[in-house]
DNA sequence: GTCTATATCATGATAGAC
DNA sequence: GTCTATCATGATATAGAC
């Protein structure tokens, strides 16, 4: 009765714990995620959770790690296929619009989870890498003379925080339409804003 | 030894109560707060909370109900005092920096914690009471032609957006400056962003 | 009205079979 | 490596004295 099927890879074990967890964390949030349920949302067993992972805490760490990098390659791309800091800061906004339709559970995780709850060793979410290349771009839009030279914090946070608070409420069902379709319009107030 | 002390008036032990919660509830997180713990910070008994509360997620929705109503005022106060969109959004957007100064726990306990993991019955933060005076004062805006004509979601996350970026930075102990010192800065990107 | 002490329950984590 | 069964802990909520 496909007890301990063969044609499982090991690897893939691990991945399915993940994946349920981030569905269970977003849907129910973390703290009233038990282990047992993930393990039946995952159709695997307690035990082997924990052989994966050294406890709850650790499933939701390599979570937000995982999705962190993945975030991370997506803005190292960017970097690389744009030239000019408004070319990758507006393919960065529209990369997070569609990242939210598509992957909406791990947009969730990562922007509207508090972290600081149930991870206290990571560090906040506006100082982690992606944000920190986020505001490399804005840095370098003022040095090419493409951005108006301020604090290089208020510039970010004025330039994202209108996408950042779209995403929440598109988050919270507040939103009707796919957030792509507001791109145009969010572009121009965020650019307007801090444009030389 | 000062049990049931006969000078401490009644109402007074709810209070207690209700601003315990409010500092455990940012500090730790409302999940690794217990009753017991709620108890001794606030110096009264389990049995007194459960006399004044339902349950622990009641205090929670009574403290997150107090403090939206507070905001709430002080948004109506700035409604009657200014007349222009321009000088309503400003002064709303200073009074947010000033509050998350003076009173970091409220600022940081409405705007940061993830009410749905323990408040189901509560809309989100986005479609709550202040938000909606907010986006009344852009839309009023529009139609006084101080505002470009966009949606009214759009420009009024646009506004605020950056704002409250700055507000979780500093929540989050990234920024060091007090946030009325960026003021002024904020301010400029956000309106310019769009103003007519 | 306020307290202390306790019943009840669910959870995270483990032990040991297979 | 994966499973089931179990333990120990700590939480919520209540009961009953004062």
């Amino acid at each position: 009765m496909a007890r301990t099927p063969a044609n499982v890879q090991p690897g893939q074990i691990r991945e399915r714990i993940i994946a349920a967890a981030l569905q269970l964390f977003t849907r129910r949030g973390y703290f009233s995620t038990s282990v047992p349920d993930m393990a039946r949302a995952a159709q695997v067993s307690v035990g082997s959770i924990y052989h994966y992972f050294q406890d709850k805490e650790d499933v939701a760490r390599e979570l937000f790690q995982s999705l962190m990098k993945g975030l991370q390659e997506a803005l190292a791309k960017i970097a690389q296929d744009k030239d000019t800091a408004h070319d990758r800061c507006r393919a960065a906004m529209a990369m997070l619009f569609e990242l939210t339709e598509t992957n909406r559970d791990a947009m969730d995780f990562m922007l509207y989870a508090k972290h600081r709850d149930f991870l206290p060793s990571e560090r906040p979410v506006c100082s982690s890498k992606p944000f920190e290349t986020m505001r490399g771009f804005v840095q370098e839009g003022m040095e090419s003379g493409e951005i108006r030279r301020m604090d290089v914090m208020v510039a970010t946070s004025c330039l994202f925080g209108g996408a950042i608070r779209m995403i929440t409420a598109r988050l919270d069902g507040v939103l009707a339409e796919p957030l792509p379709d507001s791109m145009d319009a969010v572009w121009e107030c965020a650019w307007r804003g801090i444009a030389a």
